[in-house]
DNA sequence: AATTCGTGGCT
DNA sequence: TAGCCAAGAAT
């Protein structure tokens, strides 16, 4: 058979023979039948409860998700229930878990599917990809775990646990469109139950193939990895290195009136996306005393003292990390922001907003709260 | 193809 | 402590 110098086919034979992929299938069931943790989204197989809780496991541990996937359910318990829902109801189940657009598009595919497909959920991994929110990986695990599909899902863990199980050096960045990798987990799932061969590659992945400090030791895999035998576990698979995250410098206006706190819900575009936050004023550069000017841009009326309190509050995002230095400043208006059009609430101590509350502003509330007392 | 999008726990 | 990283998708 002739072969292009540089195509793919030139490239070191990779992915798994049918007997190799029998081994991993035979060694993985048990394994994971006798030793699976005991998670909420495993007691059922509705298709709605698993999308949702597959959407929340995005880039998000399980306990995390362990914290929000019951009360979800039970506040929408099915697609109908979710798609008749108001956007602001379903940021508020959502505050908290981060990557709030996930929600969004949650709430746009529970729409899709009550207008478009009759309010049932595809049964194949194309037509699941042609929902909002769902990705390839999301699409094979609702497949295979809902419908028990031999549709491929690749993650972090399966690429992860496969790329050691090869020896395959795919750089991180690489792994989760790496067609070796669909086909790979595709031909594992062929040899036995989609179901569970799927959630078994995740979680050999999740507690025992970690990407640091791997047990090996308890892998029933280990025997035949590659990795395992040619020493190089630990560097796969390869990572990246990334950029520092820059600091951003905020002041945020704790605007009072009669013992209530103004929030303002935040544009429909960008980070925390429709989230009520305090208003937000960037610090120049090198100021460290806030500009009352600059303050003025945004309030109306008389400020009396513009009060800084405590140290400034951090919070890191993903690629960003943010110093917000909090102000307190009482208002007469109960209007005072310039914008008319900025939708605001009043809200009082152990009050929540009609919506999503970010992890930031309960931060503030806390440090605002805090000194209102004192 | 590279960026953008949260949060919390771990080392 | 400061970085690393987690059941990714959209653009």
């Amino acid at each position: 058979m002739s072969r292009k110098p540089g195509s793919a086919a030139s490239k070191p034979r990779r992915g798994f023979d049918r007997e190799r992929a029998q081994w991993v299938a035979s060694a993985l069931t048990p394994w994971f039948l006798a030793t699976q943790r005991d998670l909420s989204w495993r007691r059922t197989r509705d298709p709605y409860a698993v999308w949702v809780s597959e959407v929340m496991l995005q880039q998000t541990r399980v306990e995390t998700v362990e914290r929000y996937w019951s009360e979800f359910i039970t506040r929408f318990p099915d697609v109908g229930t979710l798609a008749a829902a108001e956007t602001d109801e379903v940021l508020a189940a959502w505050s908290g878990l981060g990557y709030y657009r996930r929600a969004r598009l949650l709430h746009q595919g529970a729409k899709l599917v009550v207008a478009e497909l009759g309010a049932q959920l595809p049964r194949d991994a194309e037509g699941l990809r042609r929902i909002p929110g769902i990705g390839a990986y999301t699409a094979g695990a609702i497949a295979s775990i809902a419908y028990d599909q031999p549709e491929p899902l690749v993650d972090g863990n399966v690429a992860r646990v496969l790329a050691r199980f090869e020896a395959v050096a795919t750089p991180s960045e690489q792994l989760a469109t790496a067609p070796w990798l669909w086909d790979g987990c595709a031909a594992i799932l062929r040899e036995g139950s989609p179901r569970i061969l799927g959630q078994a590659l995740m979680e050999l992945g999740a507690t025992v193939c970690t990407p640091r400090a791997p047990r090996c030791a308890a892998c029933p895999l280990a025997e035949h990895c590659r990795a395992k035998a040619a020493g190089v576990t630990a560097e796969i698979p390869a990572v990246r290195e990334r950029a520092a995250s820059p600091t951003e410098r905020w002041w945020a206006l704790a605007l009072m009136h009669d013992d209530a706190v103004l929030l303002v819900q935040r544009g429909e575009a960008g980070l925390l996306a429709r989230m009520w936050c305090l208003p937000l004023v960037a610090i120049p550069e090198a100021s460290t005393v806030p500009d009352r000017t600059a303050v003025a841009a945004i309030v109306m009326g008389k400020l009396g003292s513009l009060r800084p309190i405590g140290a400034p509050v951090v919070h890191v995002f993903t690629h960003r990390r943010w110093e917000v230095h909090v102000v307190v400043a009482s208002v007469r208006s109960a209007t005072p922001l310039r914008d008319p059009l900025t939708p605001q609430t009043w809200l009082r101590e152990h009050e929540r907003p009609a919506g999503g509350l970010p992890t930031l502003t309960r931060k503030l509330l806390a440090r605002v709260w805090a000194q209102a007392t004192v």
